[in-house]
DNA sequence: TTTGTCTTTATGTAGTACATAAATACTAAT
DNA sequence: ATTAGTATTTATGTACTACATAAAGACAAA
């Protein structure tokens, strides 16, 4: 018989660290007083006093806003809020070993909605140099290559999120790359899909954005197959 | 004369803390001994004497990881590495309070690159049920009401999402929603679209995923449309 | 086999001390 | 008078010590 704790339906209380706390504290405080970009703390041993903690574990939760970039802190100046790097605190948690596999699906199909849905922006924003830089791409496609196919594909996606213009979404689809790459590696051999990146191209220059989307739609049609039979 | 000193091309010189230099090599710890989940740490005396510094600074670095839910502590027991929850770390930055016009409007992009390439995914996964409960949703839609209406958009396109199965995707949503929220109460005032929620189950209902996507594609009309129109 | 007790140990928290850099005021020199 | 140099102050950065706390493990008793 198990004697497993989280058995018999009990829930295990939660200890939260009073570094946890503090943390909690410090946003409350920020969204309370309405504290934007550029204004100042208080010095950390009155936020400390204040709260009634050590220096220490106040310096431990203001360590974790540091990192994500809410809070900068300069001797004998202080603190001031900044604006976070909002895809920066992604990142550092987004590591194929750390991630769990069912996050891991999640994502993947995220990216693919993503490339899906790329179309209205993407032929919003698009200017006769960019074809020509997809042209490039598409003549160094070397399919033969096995190792060299995925950067490509990664240089052709890539080039695609650049062209919208929306800087969030480049970075975080260079972010999803490994991610996607790792999880195909995974789970399935590749398979060639119907429609090309130069027939993607092609369909971009006529500039018919259905037949684009249609285009795009079958070019990753292998991958939206594979995610319909798998029963998560 | 300015005197700024980021003036003359000069780049600030980056002043990086040991916290921050610490958190880096603890990193590259994890990556490059391949650690896992369910893996344990050596103790906190142990990294803080091999990397030469405090335990309080050690700690502050700690601390960090901690929040990501990269590792977990236990008295007596140790560190071990778990699962972060990825979506949980943006969470701690996306308040509109903090981030940036610029980022803003990008995530308000990405958004509605979501909605769009959401259909494929959408089809795959809807089953009968789903259908009554949107239809329930859309029955509540009273337009007239302008605070009441936000929250059946949200109820509705959220209900999309979750059709999807993809958990992360329907978290990544209704996080976005308040930021989305945000940015078009500031930005410009509301266009009633051609195509109605009730048009959209219509569309599903009819099983002609291209059909949904063209009428998905006019529901946002009016979004895309302000989005050509504004030059970042 | 179970229960109770003791010891050990790694994390959690507090407090003190000092280094460091930056803002400010003040002084001296051209 | 403006500039350059110096001293002071102060808030953050780092280190060290001490102790509380909880959990694992060992051992003893029922």
């Amino acid at each position: 018989m198990s004697t497993k704790e989280t058995s018999m339906g009990f829930k295990p209380i939660e200890a939260t660290s009073l570094t946890d706390l503090v943390e909690l504290k410090l946003r409350d405080f920020l969204q309370e007083k309405k504290l934007k970009a550029g204004d100042s703390l208080p010095t950390e041993m009155e936020i400390a006093e204040a709260l009634g903690v050590s220096r220490n574990i106040l310096r431990e939760a203001l360590s974790r806003l540091r990192m994500l970039g809410i809070i900068t802190s300069k001797k004998k100046r202080g603190m001031v809020l900044t604006h976070p790097d909002v895809l920066g605190s992604l990142e550092k948690v987004l590591q194929p070993q750390l991630v769990d596999k069912n996050t891991l699906h999640d994502i993947f199909e995220l990216r693919l909605v993503l490339e899906l849905g790329m179309a209205d922006l993407l032929f919003m924003r698009i200017e006769e140099q960019h074809l020509e830089e997809l042209d490039k791409i598409v003549k160094n496609d070397d399919s033969t290559n096995p190792s060299f196919r995925i950067k490509n594909e990664i240089a052709f996606h890539g080039k695609l999120y650049e062209i919208t213009g929306n800087q969030t979404l480049k970075r975080f689809q260079s972010m999803l790359m490994p991610l996607f790459d790792f999880v195909l590696k995974t789970e399935k051999r590749v398979v060639a899909p119907k429609v090309s990146h130069a027939d993607l191209v092609e369909l971009i220059r006529k500039g018919n954005i259905d037949e684009f989307k249609k285009g795009m739609e079958e070019h990753l049609r292998p991958h939206l197959d594979a995610l319909a039979n798998i029963n998560k």
